[in-house]
DNA sequence: ACCCAAGCGGACGGGGGCGTCCGTTAACGT
DNA sequence: ACGTTAACGGACGCCCCCGTCCGCTTGGGT
């Protein structure tokens, strides 16, 4: 008589598991967010209740598919606040995620989807602080023009959502140039002229950099 | 006995094309392509059908409702290229063109969707190379970097088109200094890096500015 | 005042996504 | 080997959107 709490997942349900979960991240990656959970279902060869039943919204499917993702995010974060040139450092994490987000369409959506506010802010905020003290020191350093704020970069994020290919290769390649450009527009320089007033995008910035 | 062709609508019928038009404009403006037939219809005050019988496609219907903006943005690139400042010119396209596109939702992914190659192309062939020529003279002035290419253009455009906050004000703002950035990197400037290789957005351009 | 066709819009059938129920299957502990 | 129960998935009802048909209204010419 088997009375221990199903702590535990049938090996046939977590197998199911794993199936859906790799299909997601294959739709979620080249459709982006809004393909159906059916077609989910179908490409992990499991019925629609199966899928419901270990992810009962889309919002937390998705969350589990890029969790990864997510990790890979804080990595680069963490090792352009590493680098011992912070505006190298800056740089490279501006390309990284650019990269990233460009090869993902889903975790692009999912990510900004969820910036306005989310209680998912788990270590965003921490995240934020650190890139705020990246850029505080490539400004110090005199790299990082000083008129930039960390909305700039939420901008910059959002944009490159918005660049949009039929083929995968040629989206990173768009969004490397525009990273790119992106990187140019923010290097201090002599000659620039001063930018219109940045937007409020995200709220939670006591001191932005 | 009236057996003259039907070029001229009936008045009613003349006033409930205009009214959709008025309706397709507001919503296709604040939420984008995606609004359903029936709510411009509702909101015309006029039955589905009378909607289809006006515009039988929202492809038509698009069209027409957004005509006069594709005119403001013709207007826009011939007074950039008018501009005895090259620079200044190209400047104030992408500023303004910007900022219709944050103004206008609908239009903003209405003339981006169109771009792969319909055969709409009416004048933007002829826009393309004025832009082109606009952009050749900032260069021969020394004032845009060399390294510029037209699908710089397109991605900047793409890449506005990504920004979306709720509120219209913060749009405009928000794709203000999004625009600014864009001229910011544009600028030649003799401490740039080389930027990486753009992307083919555009098909048809056989000699890039 | 009358007529008639241009124009109208409610209503319909089709399709697709959603989330859930329940009868069936098969994993796992004994 | 067997019984229990976790897990499965086909099927259902719901809602929303689409595009069209057809009986009714009304503009406008005589």
């Amino acid at each position: 008589m088997p009375d221990r709490l199903p702590h535990t997942l049938r090996s046939d349900a977590l197998d199911n598991r794993e199936r859906i979960l790799d299909a997601a991240r294959a739709l979620f990656s080249a459709d982006g967010l809004d393909v159906p959970m059916r077609e989910i279902a179908r490409r992990a060869g499991v019925g629609p209740a199966t899928l419901y039943r270990h992810f009962p919204t889309k919002q937390v499917l998705a969350t589990e598919a890029f969790a990864d993702q997510l990790r890979a995010c804080r990595a680069i974060v963490d090792d352009g606040c590493t680098d011992p040139d912070p505006w190298r450092g800056l740089c490279l994490v501006i390309e990284k995620i650019c990269e990233l987000h460009a090869r993902d369409r889903g975790f692009s959506e999912a990510f900004m989807s969820t910036f306005p506010g989310a209680p998912d802010v788990a270590g965003r905020e921490y995240t934020m602080k650190a890139v705020a003290g990246l850029a505080q020191r490539a400004k110090d350093a005199g790299c990082l023009r000083s008129d930039f704020v960390l909305d700039d970069l939420i901008l910059i994020l959002m944009a490159n959502k918005g660049i949009h290919t039929r083929s995968t290769d040629t989206q990173v390649m768009a969004s490397r140039r525009f990273a790119g450009l992106a990187i140019q527009a923010f290097q201090a320089c002599p000659q620039h002229a001063p930018l219109p007033p940045a937007a409020r995008l995200v709220s939670a910035a006591p001191d932005s950099a």
